[in-house]
RNA sequence: GUCCCUAUCGUCUAGAGGCCUAGGACACCGGGUUUUCAUCCCGGCAACAGGGGUUCGAAUCCCCUUGGGGAUGCCA
């Protein structure tokens, strides 16, 4: 059978890298299995979706490579057959209305089902027993069960569950008197008769559980007796997410469910859910969270780790692609820097690790660098230029200058916002100072020989990388300096900064005109901010 | 509180009972690239959370503890 899986992203803001990551996993599991990548957007929280925030999405994923198949699913447009859901198992008592709120109105709740024979994934989990707290009710109703049981203080804790949870209930008093028998009052309870029973030191009951196979977590359970029936249909008819989404995805024919961690306790419902309408349950992987430097998961509030944001900030698709790619998941073999093509051939869910994961900025640009290094040299060109033309000093600079500097930097560029760095190029207006720059021009030898080989400069005619050199190391000879020792005060001087490329290629492209202005003014700050 | 999940270098990870004296990558540190440097090359630092089992043998399987995360909404 053809995987059909989906992201479902609700457009209430920006997109998160934990958000897209779940997007790239399934795109990735759905082009390596030749399956369809749909996309749903849930956009029912009609306050906080905005039309921006699905731009803004599809933005994202356009950039990523995200292609989806088939049309969007706008969850909206849904919703007369979210409400006819709701209707059927209203009908087949499979749910029932709640309590009316200050506004007299009821919301629809779904009843974890009590008889659960046919449904293939629950079982029973052996026999429980609860002591209680005598001091609180016990009330045993079709909706639930309240009780209290009792903390390691000795405290009562009140606890609400789902009838279903307490299949073979019996309660009894601190005499281990039987006050109750759930078989013998059933009958009476699904017609809505209640009971309330006091004095209540234990219970016992027949535990079950709910369960399912994660492809990344393996079997997962949770018994029945710690969930509760939920709303589907709020109080002012509007479907809630698990009603929608397990409609959609079933509408969609959706048979692979990939998401994130936070959502496995919704899985123990849905399954359930999905049993009541009568739909095939699909498979299910649960991606564990990116979190951030603190440990926690990335949500709407973590300002810098947008999608939008990675792009501004110059780092390109496809690294930011690879990298996620590998935040839990690994192809073996020390593999790391795949192609597109090569992720999609490796991709497995099987090989996704079940732990949390640390987003690090660090790798990331070290990948995007990888990624810069090798793209082709006119791209290259085209994005280094769009940043560059964002900066004051970068509007009206020479096209054939600002090839050859690109080419020079392109290997040693991690992201295109450093494009900045190459400002030195361009303008003589170089900010002198700082504890590298005293340091280097600390010695009247050095200065002496700075202002020789400007001289030098001067005389030289048209510069070659070769003529540099040889200059370099003609001044550093008659001035008694050691070879190499005159470096980096000339890049000092000449570009500001401590680190860069090559010198000889620096200065032929700065020329020798800017770089004999620049010495002469490096010398006249020094001096100013170091009298003698 | 209860329930569910989770645990290998600082970080991402390899690891399916003997191939592990635990491998790779980032970061960091040192060296090299006949002198500079943000690239490149070489090297170094650095981990199986703790305690019990099972086994001839455990990073790997089981249990407990501790740490982390999630859920417990008429949010999605």
């Amino acid at each position: 059978m053809k995987a059909r899986v989906r992201f479902a992203p609700s457009p209430t803001g920006q997109v998160h890298i934990g958000n897209i990551r779940t997007a790239i996993f399934n795109w990735l599991f759905a082009r390596h299995t030749g399956g369809e990548f749909l996309l749903r957007i849930e956009d029912t929280d009609l306050e906080r979706s905005t039309a921006e925030a699905i731009n803004t999405l599809l933005e994202c994923m356009d950039w990523l490579g995200l292609d989806h198949d088939g049309e969007i699913l706008y969850q909206t447009s849904q919703r007369p057959a979210h409400e006819a859901a709701a209707q059927k198992l209203l009908a087949e008592n499979k749910a029932y209305y709640g309590k009316t709120d200050d506004s007299g109105q009821a919301p629809v709740l779904f009843r974890i089902p009590f008889e659960t024979g046919n449904i293939p994934m629950v079982r029973s989990a052996g026999n429980a027993e609860t002591e209680l707290h005598p001091d609180e009710n016990v009330t045993v109703a079709y909706s639930g069960l309240n009780f209290a049981g009792i903390s390691k203080k000795g405290k009562p804790v009140p606890t609400s569950a789902c009838l279903a949870g307490f299949m073979d209930l019996r309660l009894f008093n601190s005499d281990n008197e039987l006050l109750f028998a759930l078989n013998d009052k059933l009958a009476a309870i699904k017609n809505g008769e209640v009971f309330k029973l006091r004095n209540c030191a234990k219970m016992t009951f027949t535990r079950r559980e709910v369960f399912f196979r994660d492809t990344i977590k393996g079997e997962l359970s949770k018994p029945l007796d710690s969930m509760k029936d939920l709303v589907i249909i709020r109080g002012d008819g509007s479907p809630i997410f698990h009603l929608a989404n397990v409609c959609d995805d079933i509408l969609q024919q959706i048979n692979y469910i990939i998401r994130g961690d936070d959502h496995v306790e919704n899985t123990y419902r849905h399954i359930l859910l999905y049993h009541a309408l009568g739909a095939e349950i699909p498979a299910y992987a649960h991606l564990p969270m990116i979190v951030n430097e603190a440990g926690k998961p990335y949500s709407k509030r973590d300002g810098d780790a947008f999608v939008g944001d990675f792009r501004r900030k110059g780092f390109l698709a496809e690294a930011l692609f690879n990298y996620l790619a590998l935040l839990a998941w690994s192809p073996g073999a020390d593999r790391e820097k795949m192609t597109r093509t090569e992720m999609t051939e490796a991709f497995s869910l099987e090989r996704v690790k079940s732990s949390p994961a640390q987003f690090d900025l660090k790798k990331l640009a070290n990948m995007n660098g990888m990624y810069i290094a090798e793209m082709p040299f006119t791209g290259f060109l085209a994005e280094a230029a769009e940043f560059v033309g964002g900066f004051a000093w970068g509007k009206n600079i020479g096209q054939a200058e600002f090839a050859k500097v690109a080419a020079l930097m392109q290997v040693r560029l991690k992201d295109f916002t450093r494009t900045e760095d190459w400002k030195y190029f361009f303008s003589d207006d170089l900010e002198y100072g700082g504890k590298q720059f005293n340091k280097q021009l600390q010695n009247t030898e050095t200065r002496a020989a700075l202002k020789a080989f400007a001289a030098k400069l001067a005389n030289a005619g048209e510069l070659t990388k070769e003529l540099v050199s040889s200059l370099l190391a003609d001044t550093e000879r008659e001035n008694n300096l050691e070879p190499g020792r005159l470096f980096a005060p000339v890049r000092l001087a000449v570009t500001g900064v401590a680190g860069g490329a090559e010198l000889d290629e620096t200065i032929l492209l700065i020329g020798s005109a800017s770089c004999r202005k620049r010495i002469a003014r490096a010398l006249e700050v020094y001096e100013q901010n170091n009298p003698e």
